[in-house]
RNA sequence: GGGCAGGUAGCUCAGCCGGUUAGAGCACCACGUUGACAUCGUGGGGGUCGGAGGUUCGAGUCCUCUCCUGCCCACCA
């Protein structure tokens, strides 16, 4: 496939010459679509569909970019993988942006009519649809795109039509007139979660109701909506409030209107707030709607659909609602019925898509019958057959599942899924289907449809099934149902994640997935990201600017599930210089492995013939990543995942490893070199597969070069594609070179620290004498990667010394001791005050494993290993102390 | 009113079942052009893990209380 080798590699990484080029390719190839094996359990991701309200922000590329991980690291374990991408039509939020660009014309929607108005929105959805794909695609999501759905597609319709014929028939939907929020912009009733409160400056006014037949007597009540007063229809009190026992049953006349009404008693008025009273308004508040149905009140409406006060208002008829509590308020005052206006501040509700102040009206609406459905949705939970990630939301989903209310699906809207309601004017019936129906079943009248169209969630809720092929019986669902994971942030856990395990049971009899992984909210500079804030970070920019792997990268490490997390340009850049590392050390391993010494195989890692110390180390290293990646990723922890990887990348393979063999293919014998080559190319090669699934396209690019002579090759066995290799498995780790190599690298760092201190040019080699003890001929072998490392030279190990030599600079590092005799920059003042003050550090080190040593309660309870541990931690620092100590007293002579 | 999360180096965050001397990136200081990489390398400074108490041989890690910050839920009008 590539034909780009070292040579041809640019110097840093560009990845928009790369990314594209290797998108097409791989959906060219087909590697998205699951490769379907009914023997093998596939692992199902449904894409969280996208509104369709304008462009992807960085909230939806932090979901494709831990989906995408995801789902390549199963498609890797060979796992048949599917990925669902879709698109939701978004019903109301759709509409209010759709409204907003009509109204920049001078138009509403109703100057449109319903269906033009409705091809304005196709247009629309056409449009920001592309758009959507595209920055998908750019993202490098590796969905099936040949399933991509949309709410509105045929398929989805019929399974809402399906979904609700069936609730309705088992008598879990049902129309009824209820309170229920109304935004008066929008037009339309609202669900629960629909409603956003905040804090608004308000007003208190406290109200003097008198009492019939009881001159000069009143109750006083305290209301932050006084123009409801006109809607009153009692007054209650709370059945156990002694200040008003005498008041129960009396009749009070309402300020303002020649009305009289009853003083109920009811348990749900407060005490303490206010007066102790409350004026019931059934018409226009939740609560006394409530009440009032207890009571068997009648329930007025003085405010209009459209925010403005009815006739029944009287005097006040027409006028918004603000300004008929202000006059409303003078009259009372005027009257000498106000008693005081206190300013308040309370939660006002406010529409979710146009931030209007929600009134609560009576309208006829759709509602779900709630309960029936949550009750096996909190089953799945609590039986642990759905499991939530991270653990404490599932506390949040049960708090909410357990005081759940009817939901309210239908909208006054346009643009959504019209209801399969049908009325018969002539029967009268209402006929409730699937199909459009004709004419009326039983007379064959002509029939008229509902005008109203069904919450967006309600479409959304179906998604795991419709999107399969529900109601149809199809080879996609029996294989794919239920999902493996539904992944989206835990913002919406409510609208969406409760709704399609509700519906899920209902529908399939089973759960709708087994995890639900909640991802965290993006931050930037320490606020929720949002247009009015203007810190909008575009993912599209940002992938401009750093390339979609180091974007992706930013969105990825350092996240943990549930957590909100700090995005900026100083985290993007970090990832973009990653990116380039990987880039050039890949580069190294191209110019120094020639094409046909690169791996022809992915088996585990081992160590080649005639391996190096280092070798066997970056070997087990290496292998101990891939055990620590799996395990990582198996636990939901990608950020720790992808960081464990660039650790290892970075931090051994770079700073230590490629440095060593640098020394290693200079010095070494053909055997000797040919091990550290095929070394450096194996243990790259599984990085870089390692890191595939959140750096899809650097990975992928090199992986073709590094590969391209073995792929070439006509007997073959290797995968086309890095995105179907499998993924790693560990293979033996090596404890001793582990250990050995580690107490070398302390050894070369300590004398770099060394020469630091003491101003020792950096190109100047100095001599020096390690006393390698046992350890002779092991360190011998490494003495040019020491010396070339450390810039000592000459360089001499010996197994032991009789005397520290004089006018050296001692060290002790990794269990060695080694001395840098340069007289000229010897200083005894200088080297004591350095070797004292490691000295003491040794002895604290030494005092405190004593300590716990010689302590029963430790030595009798700790684990043996632990013990065991600060045992040999004790004899090395007491060796350690003996070296330093004889260096001191040499220095002294 | 109820619940949840976070408070660890100047900044952004790791730290799994409690186990010796708490880590990373960025920022900072010093030095560095040996052909992978200055989008770099080498070395260094910097934190008694919000506070108090407790459990334990041992606590950043567990428990209690407390103070800040953020979020979610809720019918005190």
């Amino acid at each position: 496939m590539a034909t780009t080798d070292a040579a041809e590699l640019a110097k840093a990484y560009d990845p928009r010459a790369v990314e594209s080029r290797l998108y097409a390719r791989w959906l060219a190839a087909g590697y998205f679509k699951p490769r379907i094996d009914p023997r093998r359990r596939p692992f199902t991701i449904v894409m969280p569909p996208p509104n369709v309200t304008g462009r992807l922000h960085i909230g939806h590329a932090l979901t494709a970019a831990i989906e995408d991980a995801l789902v390549r690291w199963h498609r890797m374990r060979g796992e048949p993988t599917l990925w669902v991408p879709g698109k939701d039509h978004a019903g109301i939020a759709t509409q209010v942006v759709v409204e907003r660009e009509l109204a920049q014309q001078g138009l509403t929607r109703h100057d449109l009519g319903r269906e033009r108005f409705l091809e304005k929105v196709w247009e629309w959805v056409r449009t920001y649809g592309s758009i959507i794909d595209e920055q998908h695609k750019r993202l490098g999501v590796s969905c099936d795109w040949d399933r991509l759905a949309f709410t509105m597609d045929p398929g989805p319709a019929r399974a809402v039509r399906t979904m609700f014929k069936r609730l309705y028939d088992k008598g879990l939907i049902y129309r009824g007139a209820r309170i229920t929020n109304w935004c008066p912009r929008c037009q339309t009733a609202l669900s629960d979660l629909e409603v956003e409160y905040q804090d608004d400056e308000g007003l208190l006014a406290y109200v003097r109701y008198p009492l019939v037949e009881r001159e000069g007597e009143f109750l006083t009540i305290a209301t932050t909506r006084p123009e409801t007063i006109l809607a009153d229809t009692a007054v209650a009190v709370n059945p156990a409030d002694p200040r008003y026992q005498a008041v129960i049953g009396a009749r009070v006349r309402v300020p303002g209107v020649d009305r009289e009404v009853p003083v109920v008693a009811d348990s749900a008025v407060e005490m303490e707030f206010g007066t102790g009273a409350l004026k019931i308004t059934p018409g226009h508040d939740p609560v006394d709607f409530e009440i009032g149905q207890r009571h068997g009140l009648p329930a007025i409406t003085v405010i209009g659909l459209d925010g403005r006060m009815t006739a029944e208002a009287g005097a006040y008829a027409g006028l918004p609602v603000e300004e008929a509590r202000a006059r409303f308020l003078d009259e009372l005052r005027a009257r000498g019925l106000l008693e005081r206006v206190e300013p308040y501040r309370h939660r006002v509700g406010h529409c979710q898509r146009c931030k209007t102040v929600v009134e609560p009206l009576i309208t006829e609406q759709w509602y779900v019958r709630i309960q029936p459905l949550a009750e096996p949705a909190i089953a799945a939970v609590r039986e642990g057959r759905i499991r939530i990630i991270p653990e404490r939301f599932e506390k949040v989903y049960f708090n909410w599942m357990e005081n759940i209310r009817d939901w309210c699906i239908s909208r006054q809207l346009w643009w959504g899924h019209r209801i399969p309601v049908w009325y018969c004017r002539a029967c009268p019936r209402e006929i409730v289907a699937v199909e459009t129906p004709t004419a009326c079943p039983a007379c064959g009248g002509p029939l008229e449809q509902d005008p109203d169209v069904l919450d967006t969630w309600f479409s959304s809720g179906l998604w795991p099934f419709s999107t399969l092929g529900w109601p149809d019986d199809t080879p996609d669902l029996r294989y794919f149902y239920p999902n493996t994971l539904m992944e989206t942030g835990y913002d919406i856990l409510f609208f969406w994640v409760a709704r399609m395990i509700m519906l899920g049971i209902e529908a399939m009899g089973d759960v709708p997935f087994r995890d639900v992984y909640l991802h965290g909210l993006i931050r930037v500079e320490g606020k929720k990201m949002s247009k009015t804030a203007g810190n909008v970070l575009d993912p599209l920019e940002l992938m401009d600017e750093y390339g979609t792997d180091a974007t992706r990268l930013a969105l990825t490490v350092g996240t943990t599930p549930g957590n909100d997390t700090e995005l900026n340009l100083q985290k993007l850049e970090a990832c973009r210089n990653f990116v380039n590392k990987l880039w050039n050390s890949a580069r190294y391993v191209l110019l120094n492995v020639p094409a046909a010494e690169r791996p022809a195989t992915l088996a585990p890692l081992t160590p080649p013939a005639g391996a190096s110390a280092p070798d066997r180390w970056i070997v087990s290293r290496a292998n101990h990543v891939v055990a620590e990646v799996t395990r990582l990723l198996g636990d939901y922890q990608l950020g720790e995942a992808a960081r464990t990887v660039q650790e290892f990348l970075w931090g051994e393979y770079c700073d230590w490893y490629v440095e060593m063999a640098k020394i290693q293919l200079r010095v070494g014998d053909a055997a000797a070199q040919a091990a550290t080559r095929y070394t450096l190319a194996r243990v790259l090669e599984q990085t870089l597969r390692l890191l595939h699934p959140f750096a899809p396209f650097v990975t992928e690019e090199l992986w073709q070069t590094l590969l391209a002579e073995p792929l070439a090759r006509a007997d073959t066995t290797l995968p086309p594609s890095i995105m179907i290799a499998p993924w790693p498995t560990p293979g033996p780790r090596d404890a001793a070179a582990e250990a050995f190599v580690e107490d070398v690298i302390e050894l070369i760092r300590a004398a770099r620290n060394l020469r630091q201190e003491r101003k020792v040019e950096p190109a100047r080699y100095v001599p020096a004498t390690v006393v390698g003890g046992a350890r002779t001929a092991e360190l011998r072998a490494v003495a040019p990667l020491v010396s070339g490392l450390a810039r000592l030279q000459p360089l001499e190990i010996v197994d032991a010394l009789a005397a520290p030599p004089r006018q050296a600079l001692p060290l002790v590092a990794g269990g060695f001791e080694a001395y840098l005799p340069a007289a000229e920059l010897f200083d005894v003042a200088q080297e004591r005050a350095r070797l004292e003050r490691e000295l003491a550090e040794v002895e604290r080190l030494i005092a405190s494993g004593e300590a716990r040593l010689a302590n029963p309660g430790f030595t009798q309870k700790a684990p043996a290993a632990v013990v065991e541990g600060a045992r040999r931690q004790l004899l090395e620092n007491r060796e350690r102390r003996e070296r330093l100590a004889a260096q001191l007293r040499a220095l002294e002579e």
